[in-house]
DNA sequence: CGGATTTGACCGGCGC
DNA sequence: GCGCCGGTCAAATCCG
C-alpha cells in the first residue's frame, strides 16, 4: 500500500502487460496507443512511459457508497456504466476483498474501478475510479437513441480529481455520523449526480415503493437546494 | 452459445 | 538481492 504508480501505467486494457508466453512480437507499446482514447487530454502516456512520479495521470475519484449490512459479498456498484470484473485480490490494509473492473461499454474506455469495503464500515463500499470516461453514459445513450429505458441501475459519477462522494443506497443519504472520517457528506450536484442520485432511489424505490416514494420526493429536493455550484 | 465472473498464477515495483 | 504485495492476465466455470 502507499504505492500508487501504477495509475499511469496503462491505461488501455489489455496487452500492455502481457503474461509469460504471449510475448510474441506483436506491436509494442506506444503502437497500441493510437487506438485509444483520441482526446482524454491527461491520460496520454507515450511519452512518458516512467515507473512513476506522476502518480496523478489519470483522473481518480473515490466514492463511498453505502449497501445493505446484510449485502455484504456483492462488491459490485451500480453506477450506470457497464464494468466487467477481471479480478479480485486481497489487500493487507484491508481484510474485505477487492475487486477490480474495467469499463466494458467501450473497449476504449481507460476508466478503471477498485471496489473495496471501508474497514470502518462494513456496509460501506469504496469504489475508485482511475481516469475518465470517453464514452456517454449508456444511460444516456439509450435513451438517446430511444428507447427510455432499461436505465434501470443507475446515473453517473463524474471523476472528479481526488473527490470524495458518499452515496447512501441502502436508504436515502444524510445519516452521516457513521462514517466520518475521510467521508465527506458532499453531494455533486452537477446534473449527472443528481441523476445518479434520482436513479439511485428509483431503483431502491422498486423494492419498495410506498415507502420510499416519500422519501425520494423528500431527498431529491434536500438534493437540488443542496446545490450552490455544479461543479467542483 | 456467448458473455460475464471466478480464481489461481504471474509480473513488476518497492522496501528492507 | 530478496521478499512482499498490489495489480493484471487468462483459463475455467457459470449463467442467461
Amino acid at each position: 500500500m502507499s504505492k500508487n504508480p501504477e495509475i499511469s501505467k496503462e491505461l488501455f486494457d489489455s496487452s500492455s502487460k502481457k503474461r509469460k508466453s504471449e510475448s510474441s512480437n506483436n506491436n509494442n507499446n506506444n503502437v497500441a496507443l493510437t487506438m485509444g482514447n483520441s482526446e482524454s487530454s491527461s491520460t496520454d502516456e507515450e511519452s512518458c512511459k516512467k515507473p512513476r512520479e506522476e502518480h496523478i495521470k489519470a483522473k481518480i475519484s473515490r466514492v463511498h457508497y453505502r449497501t445493505e449490512p446484510s449485502d455484504t459479498t456483492s462488491l459490485v456498484v451500480k453506477d450506470g456504466y457497464q464494468w466487467r470484473k477481471y479480478g479480485q485480490k486481497v489487500t493487507r490494509d484491508n481484510p474485505s476483498p477487492r475487486a477490480y473492473f474495467k469499463c466494458s461499454f467501450a473497449p476504449s474506455c481507460p476508466v478503471k474501478k477498485k471496489v473495496q469495503r471501508s474497514v470502518e464500515d462494513q456496509s460501506v463500499l469504496v469504489a475508485t475510479y482511475e481516469g475518465e470516461h470517453n464514452h456517454p453514459l449508456p444511460c444516456q445513450m439509450d435513451a438517446a437513441s430511444g428507447s427510455t429505458s432499461r436505465c434501470v441501475t443507475a446515473g453517473s459519477v463524474p471523476c472528479s480529481t481526488g473527490q470524495t462522494i458518499t452515496l447512501d443506497l441502502t436508504r436515502s443519504n444524510n445519516k452521516s455520523s457513521n462514517e466520518d472520517k475521510a467521508l465527506k457528506p458532499r453531494i455533486d450536484t452537477s446534473p449527472e449526480v443528481r441523476n445518479f442520485l434520482v436513479e439511485q432511489m428509483a431503483s431502491s424505490l422498486t423494492k419498495d415503493p410506498n415507502f420510499t416514494t416519500a422519501l425520494a420526493a423528500a431527498i431529491s429536493g434536500k438534493i437540488f437546494q443542496h446545490n450552490p455550484r455544479e461543479k467542483w
